[in-house]
RNA sequence: CGGGGUGUAGCGCAGUGGGAGCGCGCCUGUUUUGGGAACAGGAGGUCGCGAGUUCGACCCUCGCCACCCCGACCA
């Protein structure tokens, strides 16, 4: 690859629309180039990356027993209206129809095709275990694109589904996916974590993300500072402390004009909000839900959905509060009839607290539960906060954001029963194929990669998933000693297998170097008339050394060479 | 979908009711060559689109479109 040819150039000046690192860094190198919103073509460099973490992905997968195979994009809808997906996934499934106003969509995800092509094909618990995979392009009209390859419309995806007669099988062949995507990850050079997550509307017992740790990501994670606790936001789980307090007020009505927040009302009575009650009214399903919760923590809202089996919740609105009795910044279970009322298993407590009155402009002191209110169904509700204590082991928590590039899901039999794929058992009976789903973000490990490798010269790429191992920089390139010099070595790595990029431009060394440190090539190997004289060597810097670091190698011992640049 | 912002040369941006500009990049030539070189000459525009106001609109008004950011959303 000579850059001289190379289709794509580097910019000078930052580009205005990106201002995420991996966004900005890729469309500067020359990677990427947004077509429309959420869409990009991807130029040679870019290519050259992608194929790699593919390949990595297909070896890893191959290995763990899967085969690879590839599925239509273009699908029918009505698989998606049976299989309900349709209206789940509403206005992210691209739509269209064809010359005989047949509706289809442009596949988001394949779990209804491959379960109606492996219906078709296995009838027998013999034929199974089965592993596909397919590396494809998806297409999924989110609600806002973003960050350049993080989210996106358009995105390649190696996705594998597997099939089993028994669940104990899909538990096996699901360790071995997450076993696979360990190496996967490792290979190419992230330090990516598995996490707890919620398995959401997709039903299903275990479900594990896969996440890159970066300050820009779109996740919240929570981990634990002194064992291996991981988990999702929406999953996560803490012991929250108790709050002791002997003081025993008494049950009394307090006038509290305009007093309506947790704050306002920790200021106004001196006292912590963790002695407060807050009341958060939902509309699930169009039913008024309060939820009960202390003071100082916040409701999950996924673990609300779930709780409730909801299909869909959201925060009452005045309006309906007033349509339900209720009093915006009163509101109290005391006195309460009509409406359900759940609680975080925070309200269950032997202390006073303050809590609304269900009157405008007033509050209750001293309410206890038990006594003055009864919570009946109090479940964990909570959101996880930084600081507070993991349940496997006591140790402090803390709050992380990150990508998911991964993500494992035991679906059981959700799809096998709506399409009626069921095989021929052992004992003469038919059942359900018990599934499993796997996916892999590649573009996303692209973004993601650049968006924790990187430093304020460009990118810094891991080995395994870099365009190239070593970049030569010819300088003085109108010297014909150099050049020829510069070509050998080019010439000679090729032959060698070794990947490398040559910068044989006529520009100056600042451009070449700037240029060389933004792409992030890991190694870069200086030719230059000086290089030439000083007996006959050729400079070799790590790109993720101080640029004062460099070795002098001999230009004759390719051996050496080679051997600086693995 | 709610809120905010932007749209002028390949990229980054300035601009005024009456001549469409600057920096970078690009082309030609000369001189340069170890961290984004210098000089000289040059090419490149539907000022997002459409209506309206005006003698005259890149500029004012209205409508539309696109893109970015925050939020909602993210099987």
């Amino acid at each position: 690859m000579r850059i001289s040819q190379l289709f794509g150039k580097t910019l000078r000046e930052d580009p205005a629309d990106a201002d995420t690192s991996s966004h900005r860094l890729l469309i500067k190198a020359g990677f990427i180039n947004q077509l429309v919103s959420g869409v990009y073509s991807y130029l040679p460099l870019a290519l050259r990356s992608l194929k790699k973490i593919e390949t990595i992905i297909r070896e890893e997968m191959n290995l763990a027993g899967a085969q690879e195979i590839l599925l239509p994009t273009l699908q029918p809808e009505e698989i998606w209206k049976r299989s309900g997906r349709s209206v789940a996934f509403g206005e992210t499934l691209f739509k269209l129809k064809d010359r005989r106003d047949r509706d289809l969509v442009l596949g988001p995800t394949h779990e209804e095709v491959i379960t109606e092509l492996v219906k078709g094909h296995i009838r027998s618990y013999r034929d199974l275990p089965v592993n596909l995979y397919q590396i494809q392009t998806k297409l999924r009209d989110e609600a806002r694109p973003r960050a350049g390859l993080i989210r996106v419309r358009e995105f390649a995806m190696k996705d594998a589904y597997s099939f089993h007669s028994t669940q104990e099988d899909l538990d096996k062949t699901y360790d071995g996916m997450v076993s696979a995507y360990q190496s996967i990850f490792s290979r190419c050079g992230l330090d990516v974590r598995a996490v707890d997550a919620d398995s959401g509307a997709i039903g299903g017992k275990d479900s594990q993300e896969f996440i890159l740790l970066t300050d820009t990501g779109e996740d919240e994670i929570v981990l634990c500072g002194s064992c291996d606790y991981a988990a999702n936001m929406e999953k996560a789980q803490s012991n929250i402390e108790r709050v002791i307090d002997d003081t025993k007020g008494g049950l009394k009505e307090v006038y509290t004009p305009g007093i309506k927040t947790i704050d306002a009302l920790s200021k106004e009575f001196h006292v912590p909000q963790t002695k407060i009650l807050k009341s958060v009214a939902y509309v699930a399903d169009g039913a008024l839900v309060l939820v009960m919760i202390r003071g100082d923590l916040d409701v999950n809202e996924t673990k609300l959905v779930n709780y409730l089996g909801a299909q869909n919740i959201h925060i009452a609105t005045d309006v309906e509060l007033r349509e339900e009795g209720l009093i915006p910044g009163f509101i109290s279970p005391l006195g309460l009839e009509g409406v359900r009322v759940v609680g975080d298993h925070s309200v269950v407590s032997e202390v006073d607290v303050i809590v609304g009155a269900n009157r405008e402009d007033y509050h209750y002191t001293g309410a206890r539960h038990g006594f003055d209110f009864t919570i009946a169904e109090s479940i964990d509700l909570n959101r996880v906060q930084e600081g507070h204590e993991c349940v496997e082991c006591g140790g402090k928590l803390t709050i992380n954001k990150g990508v998911e590039v991964g993500h494992v899901f035991k679906l059981g039999t959700k799809f096998s029963e709506t399409f009626g794929a069921t095989f021929l058992d052992s004992d003469g009976t038919e059942k359900p194929m018990v599934m499993g789903c796997y996916g892999i973000g590649v573009g996303r490990i692209l973004g993601a990669a650049v968006e924790s490798n990187h430093d304020d010269k460009g990118i810094v790429f891991p080995k395994a998933i870099s365009p190239a191992q070593v970049i030569i920089v010819a300088l003085n390139t109108d010297d014909a000693t150099v050049d020829a010099a510069a070509n050998l070595l080019y010439e000679t790595l090729i032959g060698q297998g070794i990947e490398v990029i040559i910068d044989d431009r006529d520009e100056s060394p600042g451009v070449k170097f700037a240029d060389a440190d933004l792409i992030g090539i890991p190694f870069r190997a200086t030719i230059s008339a000086r290089s030439i004289k000083n007996g006959n060597t050729v400079e070799i810097k790590n790109r993720m050394d101080g640029n004062d670091q460099l070795i002098h190698l001999p230009l004759d011992d390719v051996g050496k060479i080679i051997e600086a640049v693995t």
